[in-house]
RNA sequence: GGCGCGAUGGCAGAGUGGUCAUGCAGCGGACUGCAACUCCGUUAACGCCGGUUCGAUUCCGACUCGCGCCUCCA
């Protein structure tokens, strides 16, 4: 029985999707002015596992996840770069893709982009106004009358009043109210613009996520997620957006992804502490940042550092040691589980931990205990490693790790300035050769001289195989 | 000020009202020419103070400390 944590209700609760064995779920995106951060990553990876976990337990997921490709910033950064906003969108978006595609995180379903949905949105806010909860303002703005949405504040349990007397919004003469939010923004010289009823503008960016999810999924859906700072005021704002258009219920289950952290603090363009995914990935396998993000559970915050990198990849060394040498079959085959009978109640661990709201740590640590199976299952039977190692695998790769060839992921790449795979093959024939002749003073001194270049050795029946230390 | 979250062994990180997390590191063995990999064994924890209970790290309350949202931010 999947169990969810829902960010509404506060708790964790059993999942039950509208329509049975469909899950329709809208995850907010990037607003792409800029390259990701390991925040973002951390977004993209946690519903990327999510989706690959539902599908692998044969629900249907329809995965929508919107890209805001207008707004404040955007405008901003353009002109900074003396490019347009297109230009300037088209290419983050491709920097985006690069960087999700590195990590091994499968595009949703659907990626709507807010410049192409400017009709629904303008439907919405007509429809807003229609019902009274939207008034045009006397400087081309129009905005969302909170005060009118008798349940606004019920995802982060915040009352009018509160919000009111500690709001630090500026007061907009405009506005009715300082709490009132803008739905569509009156253009200023220089600006993108599209034409409206209430004058040229672009939306405002809570708007957009309501109109593109009614459009994808529909007036109700299953799922919503998003990052750490969304649920107040973006989410706050598209449940009183829908739910006063639609009159019905928007999402179901609210999920938040955690905060990456720096030095205990927020990892945020605000605060500039942030790493982008390509400064990571430039030194980090993009598998170890993958793991990095995926062995602390996704509403947990995660410490960022050097040393956290590298203790994921030592982590996955432990898994490639183990899959080292075991010959697999090309294809997954289920009469595999036949050769040991174990590997079906390690699934079912496996199962257990996820449907536990995507407990991921408690199912890595059901994988580390396949391994230490796995490693003796070597000893004594090949058709029982075998059909360990490939549950393991297909267990992983539920969370979209260990998909590389494990000699290759050990060895790692040859790097400019070090020392490369054929110059170590050859010092390794020399070696073996001093070996023949019991010069264990000469054997021991190229194996000294390769662990200094960070190359570890390791002698067995079938001869010397070698691996780069992290 | 309002609304929330967290505090677990040297580190990372799950979890549970009474017996094992898991990984790294450490220690002792096995394997090895010696190592490495691996295996076996092992050390070690639940912020502080009360309460409930036969029993609490786990439930309740207070406290201390840390963090997030309340302005754009995943």
């Amino acid at each position: 029985m999947l169990q969810i944590y829902n960010t509404l209700t506060k708790q964790k609760a059993p999942f039950k999707p509208l329509v049975e064995g469909q899950i329709n779920m809208y995850v907010c995106g990037i607003t792409v002015y800029d390259y990701c951060h390991i925040g973002h990553a951390r977004v993209m990876v946690c519903f990327d596992v999510i989706t690959r976990y539902l599908r692998a337990r044969n629900w249907r997921v329809n995965y929508v996840r919107n890209i805001t490709d207008v707004d404040d910033k955007i405008i901003k950064r353009a002109h900074e770069n003396g490019e347009t906003v297109e230009q300037l969108t088209e290419r983050m978006i491709a920097a985006m893709h690069e960087d999700e595609d590195a990590l091994g995180v499968l595009r949703p379903d659907q990626e709507p982009k807010a410049t192409a949905h400017i009709d629904e949105i303008l439907a919405l806010i007509s429809t807003l106004i229609e019902k009274g909860f939207a008034y045009p303002a006397s400087n081309g703005d129009v905005y969302y009358r909170v005060e009118r949405f008798a349940e606004y504040g019920k995802l982060t349990n915040q009352n009018v009043d509160e919000l009111r007397s500690g709001s630090r919004v500026e007061v907009d003469e405009a506005k009715e109210s300082p709490l009132d939010f803008v739905l569509w923004k009156a253009v200023k010289p220089g600006e993108v613009s599209w034409e409206s009823p209430w004058g040229a503008g672009r939306p405002g960016w809570h708007i957009e996520c309501s109109a593109m999810s009614k459009c994808c999924l529909g007036d109700t859906f299953d799922i919503h997620g998003g990052g750490p700072d969304l649920p107040f005021p973006h989410h706050e704002n598209e449940i009183a957006q829908s739910e006063a258009a639609n009159g019905c219920t928007y999402a179901n289950h609210w999920m938040h992804a955690g905060p990456v952290r720096v030095n205990s603090e927020k990892m945020s363009k605000s605060l500039g502490n942030f790493f982008t995914i390509r400064d990571v990935l430039a030194k980090y396998d993009p598998e170890v940042v993958r793991f990095f993000l995926a062995r602390v559970h996704y509403r947990s915050y995660i410490d960022y550092s050097e040393d956290s990198l590298k203790e994921a990849r030592v982590m996955l060394e432990r898994f490639y040691q183990a899959l080292n040498g075991v010959s697999l079959p090309k294809s997954a085959d289920e009469s595999l589980d036949a050769g040991y009978e174990g590997a079906k109640a390690f699934e079912l661990r496996f199962y257990e931990a996820m449907d536990d709201d995507f407990n991921t740590p408690k199912a890595i640590s059901v994988l580390f205990e396949m391994v230490n199976e796995l490693n003796k299952l070597k000893k004594t039977s090949e058709s029982a490693a075998v059909a360990l190692a490939s549950k393991v695998l297909e267990l992983a790769g539920i969370l979209g790790l260990l998909q590389q060839n494990p000699d290759a992921f050990l060895k790692g790449a040859d790097k400019e300035g070090e020392i490369n795979a054929a110059a170590i093959e050859q010092l390794i024939e020399q070696r073996n050769a001093a070996k023949a002749n019991k010069d264990y003073a000469q054997s021991d001194k190229i194996r000294d001289a390769l662990a200094e270049q960070g190359v570890i050795l390791k002698d067995s029946r079938e001869g010397t195989s070698w691996f780069r230390e992290s």
